[in-house]
RNA sequence: GCUCGAGUGGUGGAAUAGGUAGACACGCAGGACUUAAAAUCCUGUGGACAGCAAUGUCCGUACGGGUUCGAUUCCCGUCUCGAGCACCA
């Protein structure tokens, strides 16, 4: 048996057994408590892993290991998040089916996670493109579709609940959320038509058929993203972009925007990511108000949301957004051409260039007027694209004197502006603040503008004008996708009538196609299938979004080949949610609001038993690259050091970071990197070639992309597992630099001189000093605690001070070393396997239980008092342990701290308490 | 513009309740072992000043104030960087 740390040789080795062992698997287990441990699964890209992925799953690993050594039954999965838009582009140029490239690629990813030595349970791997899994997002889809959201109860209920009530009582005492209000009686109910039914409850669905503003490219016939999108040209091709209503599915995510908001509170997640979550949900209180608006002969009463419902005196104006479904009622016949060459102009615009534009004022008056219900006063009624038609009611009160932008439009447009705030200057700008005493605003005049507020919402109300009202920015989520490579869904169309297909024929497979690309219609590419029809009628031929398979997902580990359930109830009810998400910050307004919406819907209707998916969550930072360059002088194919390159005229080039180490260019693997490189001259400083650096973007065309492959050849699994968490805080960003691996490599085969030196195993049953105890115990303690907060690279830190001071004290005793093999194997798991079965175990280390902390060890016969003067003043000095309180005193008074500290002033008093605190008055 | 976070040696970063700032590691310098190299080990390493020396004194956690016996830590203001949102009425 080899007395080296072999690493290459120990990780194989290891690597095989847990794989032919099933170490990791874990199954439900009733007599040990549960703990969840989830990274966000990747999407298998065809570039392969690079350093910066593990980072979160390397931590997690750790957290995982410890916890498995602590006496929890470990869930710790990993799949795939398989369909997406690469695959799919991939196959538009090739024609090779996106199937194909994922599964190829997801090969490639386990093979590169497996090389880590990562505690998975493979058995409970999934696939989001697999319809064995996406039968359970179809099978959600139905369930949204078959449900709508009751306010007064502030959850899902099935949807035939609601058309019993409607049969009924028609729309009386319904609360429910809607795309647009509705009223109607029993008897209207009763006497509508199948499809008049149909529409109504799309107005109710969770899951639901509506229109929407989206980049409509007419020529290339398909949607886009805004940042396909330049100047109103697509980017590829140069056509013409517009905006454009269509009808797509939407999931009602802005019901649960209440509760998305409200139990943020009970999740134990980063202050700034329960803020990013805020902002996106956006809640802001209020008041809707009508306002009477004449156009001719016509009275309509408009509906406006405002924050400042006290300063309705000072309203000049009122806009519209363009997109309001009031335009065309308001718009005056005078003004109406005027009128379509605005809106017109405002529907060439994608979303990007109206912010690009942010600060110019556009608008066209309607040539309508509407009346200001407190003042009696007769006011314009504007359009402007500053409005927007998602938020509120699509239609404001302008109060030029107290809002930035209604004071811009004002200006521009040369309309009125009346100060509402004593002492307020609106000469040069608007007085936003909610500050001041107001004026010029009859019953209000004398209150604060916080008094106001209510006051006036309370005049509206008594008025029947008006009522107190909470908006949400939360946006009902678009779900339609016009692709191929995603969920089909399960809907067909009767006579134009979306119908749902029986939860029996899930899943509705992706059918085959020869083409990716969308027809020359412009239909999406599934209208390419054959047969794409179910009872004879055509099956809806988008396709669902990233977001939905990734939604649930960690739901169906618990029960990853259920075909009865998305989770068996039981299995469900031990595992309940996650209780350690790890995963980068990207997904702070989408994956992680999508999840808990779907989570809580899924709750609602009973079929989860926890209303959070996620307990715990640690957002890991992006590793950036770290490339560095070579400098040729111009004109030659001579490269100059670094330090050297200023005496010359040169052109700086990226060079593989792969044949660079610490900042030294490899000079032969140069001239084999690139053929124009093979007869390269160098200019060296010291004998060495230096090369330049810069942080940037891991890509592969900065050449520094760093494969995590590379660094188990030349250091092991091991030392990257450590090394990626030395690197600093999980938390932070930070570049990839390999300065400092070596140190780390270096602490690994210190460790395993604990245990062999040239001549062999050096380990003895001698029993251990106290000095080699304390060393042992206080690294429990240390390392614990900083697992338990997340803080891995101080946990490195403390393992190699650890084996410093064990080295240097010459430590052999078993007592000791099997506890260090312990406690360092969820962050070295191959190097501790081999050492735990070299010590005579048979077992797996992760099977063994962790070190208890023992403190009467790490504290021998002295211990620190931290000593606090008046309650306040505190410093720390080592005593002996059992003193009396008189001797602690006598001690204190003697220390050279106290004079120190106290500079000079007398002490008085010592007050020993039993929490080991010394109060010294004085 | 709004919201949140962060600024510490040559470098990555420690300091868990306000109590010896710079742990640990890299890098660098010097040394031991070696014919040599690799590997390993040891010593030094924030700055300034004084001293042959052990050592001592002063300054120092972006900048300016404040609270405190004492501030990297708490408070106010300024600057810089990063992240997110961005006409949300």
């Amino acid at each position: 048996m080899s007395t080296d740390y072999n690493f290459s040789e120990i990780e194989r080795k290891w690597q095989k057994f847990w794989a032919e062992n099933g170490t990791y698997k874990v199954t439900e287990d009733s007599g040990k408590p549960k703990f969840y441990v989830l990274d966000m699964f990747p999407y298998p890209s065809g570039a392969g892993l690079h350093v910066g992925h593990p980072l979160g799953y390397i931590a997690s690993d750790i957290y995982s290991r410890y916890k498995r050594l602590q006496g929890f039954n470990v869930l710790h999965p990993m799949g795939f998040d398989a369909f997406g838009l690469p695959a799919e582009q991939y196959a538009v140029q090739t024609g090779r089916h996106p199937a194909l490239t994922t599964d190829e690629n997801i090969a490639r990813y386990k093979s590169q996670l497996n090389r880590i030595g990562f505690s998975y349970d493979w058995t409970r791997e999934i696939r989001t493109s697999d319809p064995a899994y996406y039968k359970w997002t179809q099978w959600a889809f139905l369930k949204m579709f078959g449900s709508w959201y009751d306010n007064t109860l502030g959850k899902a209920r099935p949807i035939e609940e609601l058309e019993a009530h409607f049969a009924s009582e028609g729309t009386s005492d319904v609360n429910a959320a809607c795309s647009r209000e509705m009223s109607f009686s029993a008897a209207e109910w009763n006497s509508m038509t199948e499809k008049e039914h149909a529409d109504v409850l799309m107005n109710y669905r969770i899951a639901y058929l509506g229109e929407t503003s989206v980049n409509w490219c007419p020529a290339l016939g398909t949607v886009l993203a805004n940042d396909e999108v330049k100047e109103g040209l697509s980017v590829r091709g140069g056509y013409p972009v517009i905006q454009k209503k269509m009808q797509q599915w939407q999931l009602r995510v802005s019901a649960y925007a209440e509760r998305l908001l409200g139990d943020l509170d009970t999740l134990d997640w980063s202050d700034s990511l329960k803020e990013m979550q805020r902002n996106w949900i956006g809640r802001s209180e209020g008041a809707e108000m009508i306002f009477k608006v004449e156009n001719g002969d016509r009275t309509y009463d408009v509906t406006i949301f405002t924050t400042r419902a006290d300063t309705v005196f000072g309203v000049t104006f009122m806009v519209l957004a363009p997109e309001s479904e009031w335009v065309d009622r308001l718009t005056a016949p005078q003004m109406r051409s005027q009128v379509d060459e605005y809106l017109a102009s405002a529907a060439r615009k994608t979303e990007r260039e109206r912010m690009a534009q942010t600060r110019q004022v556009t608008g066209v008056f309607t040539g309508s007027y509407a009346v200001n219900p407190l003042t009696g006063q007769k006011i314009p009624v504007w359009i402007s694209e500053y409005v927007l038609a998602g938020y509120g009611t699509g239609a404001i009160m302008a109060v030029p004197a107290h809002d930035s932008r209604d004071y811009a439009f004002a200006r521009h447009f040369n309309l009125p502006i009346i100060p509402l705030i004593e002492g307020c200057d609106v000469s040069q700008e608007s007085f936003d603040a909610k500050d001041g005493v107001m004026c010029n605003s009859g019953f209000l005049n004398g209150m604060t503008v916080k008094e106001a507020i209510p006051a006036a919402i309370a005049k509206v109300e008594e008025m029947g004008i008006g009522r107190r009202k909470v908006n949400y920015r939360l946006r009902d989520a678009i779900f339609s996708r016009q692709r191929y490579w995603g969920e089909p869904f399960p809907i067909y169309y009767k006579d134009g009538v979306a119908v749902p297909m029986e939860m029996s024929d899930l899943p509705l497979c992706l059918p085959e196609i020869d083409k990716y690309q969308p027809t020359e219609s412009g239909e999406p590419p599934l209208a390419r299938a054959r047969n794409w029809e179910y009872n004879g009628w055509p099956i809806e031929k988008s396709t669902m979004p990233g977001f939905a398979g990734s939604s649930a997902y960690y739901l169906r580990y618990m029960d990853p080949c259920n075909d009865k359930a998305l989770v068996d109830r039981r299995k469900d009810e031990y595992w309940r949610n996650v209780d350690l998400y790890v995963g980068g910050t990207e997904h702070a307004t989408g994956h992680l609001i999508y999840s808990r919406f779907w989570n809580k819907f899924l709750y609602d209707l009973g079929y989860v038993c926890e209303p959070e998916p996620f307990r715990k969550l640690v957002n890991q930072g992006m590793i950036q690259g770290r490339s560095n360059f070579v400098y040729r002088i111009k004109g030659t194919n001579t490269f100059v050091s670094y330090n050297l390159k200023d005496q010359y005229d040169t052109t700086e080039i990226h060079v593989d970071v792969n044949i660079v180490h610490n900042d030294r260019l490899d000079l032969d693997a140069f001239r084999k990197w690139l053929p124009d490189f093979a007869s390269a001259e160098f200019i060296l400083e010291d004998g060495e070639y230096i090369c330049g650096w810069a942080i940037e973007k891991m890509s592969k065309s900065m050449f520094n992309v760093v494969n995590p492959d590379n660094v188990c050849d030349t250091y092991g699994a091991d030392t990257l597992r450590l090394y990626e968490m030395f690197l600093g805080p999980i938390e932070q960003s930070k570049p990839w630099d390999t300065k400092g691996i070596d140190g780390v490599h270096r602490f690994l085969r210190k460790f395993w001189r604990l245990f062999y030196d040239k001549d062999g195993a050096v380990f003895t049953d001698v029993k251990a000093t106290s000095a080699e105890l304390k060393v042992l115990h206080n690294l429990i303690r240390k390392v614990s605690s900083d697992i338990e907060h997340f803080s891995m690279n101080t946990s490195v830190s403390a393992f190699m001070i650890a084996v410093n001071e064990l080295s240097e004290i010459k430590c052999r005793s078993r007592e000791i070393l099997e506890p260090m093999v312990i406690l360092l194997s969820p962050f070295a798991p191959h190097i501790c396997e081999e050492l735990w079965n070299r010590l005579g175990h048979d077992d797996s280390v992760s099977n063994a239980s962790y070190p208890e902390y023992v403190e009467s060890y790490t504290v021998e016969n002295t211990f620190e008092y931290p000593v606090s003067f008046n309650g306040k003043m505190r410093f720390k000095m080592e005593l002996d342990l059992g003193l009396s309180p008189k001797e602690v005193e006598a001690a204190v008074l003697a220390s050279p701290n106290t004079e120190k500290y106290l500079g000079g002033k007398p002490v008085r008093k010592v007050i020993v308490v039993p929490s080991k605190i010394i109060n010294v008055v004085f």
